[in-house]
DNA sequence: TCTTAAATTAGAATCGTTCTTATTTAGGAT
DNA sequence: ATCCTAAATAAGAACGATTCTAATTTAAGA
């Protein structure tokens, strides 16, 4: 991706921008398949040796604090990441992730909710996980 | 819970009735609160010391596998178990959980969800998690 | 009661993640 | 352009929840 349109994201979540995040946030896009903290430092260091694995874990705390990146959970506490926050749900089968765009759902149950009084609870964001099987490779 | 009931319960799953795993159901049944393996661990042991560590995971992990129970995971990657599997949802701030029970919802997506073909992809399961903050006290 | 696969024990080992301290740096102020 | 300072990064030690290993015990069917 452009980087100039990286370094816009990072800026406009009201961070400093750094080589280190940029090859981050760069990597992230990159990947459209939810790398984990793992995959997403060898890809990273690659292109960047120097980058220390202390800090690609920090850089992700801090897109995540910052709503650039969500996490996501696979059925075995598998943590992977996500540049690409844009109302789509997760299809999980054991680590294994896949995207789901469903409008019709989204909207729905977005529509549900606001019409919904949870006591004592502020609802702030939903997610839909579907869980399975996929018949075809494993995908990663 | 009676100790009958749920020997019975791990009966019906398949699995051998063993000291350890009642001890550990029945923790799991007593606490409606989503436990972590920590906070098991330290239940179960209170009564019985001489429980390993180890084998408290793996009786979870055995649960888990049979349908016993399942893993919930929190923001921040704390996993927590749920012996309650009656189609409620998760309401999630930070490391806290809560159930939700809304029947309406739940047929609502179940429906919609049994008219969606997803491509590749065997539907077996869904949730739905909300995230946002509770206003009162942490509940734990 | 016997038999055997399955379960449990105890604690060592693992390894992804966090922490610590020193060093460097981004970016606003001068 | 240079300076300043809080913030970010480096390096690797430390941590700790979970898994693993090998020996021992046990549930439950024959």
């Amino acid at each position: 991706m452009d980087t100039e349109k990286i370094k816009n994201k990072i800026k406009s979540a009201g961070l400093k921008v750094t080589p280190q995040r940029l090859a981050v946030l760069d990597a992230l896009l990159e990947s459209r398949n939810h790398p984990t903290a793992e995959m997403l430092i060898k890809i990273v260091q690659k292109k960047h040796p120097y980058i220390a694995v202390g800090t690609i874990y920090n850089i992700l705390d801090t897109f995540v604090k910052h709503g650039l990146v969500e996490k996501v959970f696979t059925e075995n506490n598998v943590i992977r990441y996500d540049a690409f926050m844009d109302g789509h749900f997760h299809i999980l089968d054991g680590d294994e992730i896949k995207d789901f765009y469903d409008e019709k759902l989204f909207r729905m149950v977005k529509k549900y909710l606001s019409g919904v009084n949870i006591p004592d609870f502020q609802l702030e964001d939903f997610e839909i996980i579907l869980k399975g099987k996929f018949n075809s490779g494993k995908v990663n």
